[in-house]
DNA sequence: ACGCCCGATGCCGTACGGGTATCGTCGCCG
DNA sequence: CGGCGACGATACCCGTACGGCATCGGGCGT
């Protein structure tokens, strides 16, 4: 049981999908299959239900996906806190795992770019946390969306992006061009994980008054697979392409969400007003 | 960074030699040379200051050694909380790093080939909890050394064990055959960390009014380091052989220590009744 | 000054991780 | 009801990297 094929085993608990799991690995298929495989003989245990249709988590699969996030999350922090005891000068970005994510890639490029020798790391976030770890320290500044709880951040918004409905390929209202909250009245939604941030509940779960009992997600490409898999309907913004079978309708009455850069109001190093332009200048040249 | 080359740096950070800490992991020292090397890069922190007399840690060594034994217990807690969900029959024995240590390991396999099947798993704990994790339930039973706080536990003991002073082999009271508390006044002793089982800490530190300042010890192996290096005190049971340089002197002023089987009063399982039976005659054939 | 101890380095064999091709199986649809 | 497609498992191949053996380099003690 080592780190890497933990990474493996949180990747195909979430997307419960080892074809797309390698992927997001970057990896093909079968050395995946026989990793996962590896890992419920070490564990001695059946984690995952693999079916042709798909696969789900057995009971200790839940166990360990809960276990491996902590674990990999408590890496990360130490990683960050050998760094700080060694001095180094190190750049932590914070990305949510959405449209913001390929941003952070490549604003990171830029900035090792821009200043070579800096120690410059991404660290991926889900919903749980939209500051993606800054009020913990985990992170240095964060590509995120707004709206979030800001006491003590300061943030700066880069681009709007309007919000749109994501619904299976043969919904019946998948060919509209537009929808109101009302079209979706009977629909179920997906449910945010509890103890989260507050605005960002409100702002996503606006809608959720309507329906109600779909399933817990914590990241974009959970959301995603609850539409095609539970007949759910998610929300996304309409930024990014959409997997094969999905198709986004954008929403008309939900305010476009914002992605911005965001950093602690207390943290004035130069090392962020350099990001906050370099940003600023990838975006304006990008529209 | 993945488990492996952590445990091989808490190794190395514990014994700080690479000698020992490669016959430690049952391997040889060049290919532990090159991990903690390789660890370092990927850090980009030096970890470990290195001349021919030995080894002593950075402060991002220092820092790396606090999240890696938090990140290995979690690994370990893990393990066990899939294996519960999983519903697999297991028996986690707990062990101090100690003479308890050999005993252990006997005593799993005695185990083992009582109750083909059973999972049986070995966690070394170290000072910081004699207990070895009973009460929060990382282990099922634990043979470790009395006394400490045992509200809610059971304990069994197995052998008593005098307690004496590790000097090294040149100092000038090793060749007596005994010594008093009144022989060290002044002496340094090593110190126990901060948080611990109050009962056990009385125990052992009972002599820690006579001198002061000494290192710091969590392990069996930190306090022979300290003795060899720091030219401090330390105290050990006569059960188990010394390494070289080294030698012990039995304390008339200090009580047995006792080697005990412990577990939870609330846990009536019959695996414990069996762990208790094999543990008594392993040691009344020994004895 | 010589020898010893300890960590570093070079070299080699093996074993494990990852890729490509293919199979077994279940569901879907004509 | 039979063919097709999707998905995970299996077989096989290759490269890397991990561990062992032999040796080197540099301080420290005598």
């Amino acid at each position: 049981m080592d780190l890497r094929t933990l990474r493996y085993f949180v990747a195909v608990a979430e997307e419960l999908h080892f074809g797309r799991a390698a992927v997001r690995l970057h990896m093909t298929q079968p050395p995946l299959s026989r990793a996962i495989k590896q890992l419920e003989t070490d564990l001695g245990a059946v984690l995952l239900h693999r079916s042709p249709t798909g696969v789900s988590l057995t009971p200790a699969g839940a166990a360990l996906y809960d276990e491996a996030r902590t674990l990999l999350e408590q890496a990360d922090q130490a990683r960050t806190r050998v760094a700080a005891a060694a001095g180094t000068a190190t750049m932590t970005i914070g990305t949510l795992a959405d449209s913001a994510e390929q941003a952070g890639t490549q604003l990171a490029a830029a900035f090792r770019q821009r200043h070579p020798g800096l120690h410059v790391r991404i660290r991926e976030a889900d919903f749980t946390d939209p500051t993606t770890g800054l009020r913990s320290g985990l992170v240095d500044v964060a590509l995120t969306r707004a709206p979030f709880d800001e006491t003590g951040i300061t943030t700066h918004v880069l681009r709007a992006d309007p919000v749109g409905v994501v619904l299976r390929a043969d919904d019946p209202l998948a060919d509209r061009n537009h929808l109101h909250l009302n079209d979706l009245a009977d629909r179920r939604w997906f449910q945010l994980p509890e103890g989260i941030d507050p605005v960002w509940r409100a702002f996503w779960s606006h809608p959720a008054g309507l329906g109600q009992d779909g399933p817990v997600v914590r990241t974009v490409h959970e959301c995603l697979q609850a539409v095609l898999w539970n007949g759910t309907v998610g929300l996304t913004t309409l930024a990014h392409a959409l997997p094969e079978g999905l198709v986004a309708v954008p929403l008309l009455d939900m305010p476009p969400s914002r992605l911005v850069v965001a950093w602690n109001s207390t943290d004035s190093s130069p090392l962020i007003r350099s990001f906050r332009q370099i940003a600023a200048a990838v975006y304006r040249r990008a529209s």
